[in-house]
DNA sequence: GGAAAATTGAGTATCTTTCGCATCTTGCTC
DNA sequence: GAGCAAGATGCGAAAGATACTCAATTTTCC
């Protein structure tokens, strides 16, 4: 096997630096607790994660946090823009990382699935609706319940 | 003053009788909790209202209704289609009569305040969102909030 | 009016999220 | 790099909303 050369001391794991430098942006103190949080969102591969999600994946990983500061951090993060909180029905809030586009959500009542979608005529409508009965609008929660195309979710009851 | 004849011995307040037909035809016994719970729903002026309102109503009437029952009694109506739950941001969930028509709400963050509308070409893209993504559509939760035109409401942070 | 089945009330349990507080870290200064 | 104040953390306890348990009561139907 072709050995490899150590580039730089500073390449460690998980890209820190990255996640150290948003949180700083995002006018946090850099803690380990934020770091390893920010980085499980960023690479756990699923997008949307409760904050049980997280604290789960933070057992996994030997990483001695505990669940209020989860909890903490993932509001904290919320309040800094870095991520959106969801709240679909019957279940937890769900957290993913703030792409800066706006979108809304399918969600599979049978196997959880979500997909993502934005759809401008529908935002624009919105928009009209506020304005014509006196509303500004701060924000707006759109969630399509429904059965996916996987077949362990079509079969009948 | 004009005396006034009673025409029949059956027009009870808060005609119960109605009430009792709703119930029964929903395939549910009648009983005093069930009446008294869906005639506050359709008489209390209040048109979206939690558990807790309706518990609250109760007592201010003297009636020893219990809350888990409320919780059961409205869950029991939302199975039979008499009611409609709603799961808005930051608050237990609320309740109102089904009217048969869908609608989707806009809720001022201010005052609470509650205005209902129906777009069809909103829904008419729903659809189309989730069919294009394989979705049989069950239902869906589009809640715009904003603050309202009071001008308690406008006024800056 | 009586019996079977369903419903109720009260309290308890559960789940999710937040708080309180003593202890530990971070970021900055010298 | 040590020192310090502000801020963050972990833990357990608390809170808020809702569901469950079960004995006692009520409804329905005959
Ligand atoms: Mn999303
Ligand atoms: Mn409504
Ligand atoms: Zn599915
Ligand atoms: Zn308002």
């Amino acid at each position: 096997m072709p050995s490899r050369a150590i580039e730089s001391p500073t390449v460690p794991d998980g890209d820190i630096q990255l996640e150290s430098q948003q949180i700083k942006q995002a006018g946090l103190k850099v803690t380990a607790p934020r770091v390893k949080i920010l980085s499980i969102l960023e690479n756990c591969g699923k997008r949307h994660l409760s904050a049980e999600d997280v604290y789960k994946e933070l057992l996994s990983q030997q990483e001695e946090i505990g669940l209020a500061t989860v909890y903490r951090v993932l509001t904290q993060f919320e309040s800094a823009g870095l991520v959106c909180r969801r709240h679909f029905e019957g279940g937890q809030s769900v957290f993913e990382l703030n792409s800066g586009e706006h979108h809304d959500h399918l969600v599979c009542v049978k196997c959880g699935k979500i997909v993502e979608f934005a759809d401008s005529i529908i935002e624009e409508r919105q928009a009209r609706i506020a304005a014509e009965n006196g509303f500004e609008i701060e924000e707006h929660s759109l969630v399509i319940y429904g059965v996916c195309s996987e077949s362990g979710c079509q079969k009948k009851a």
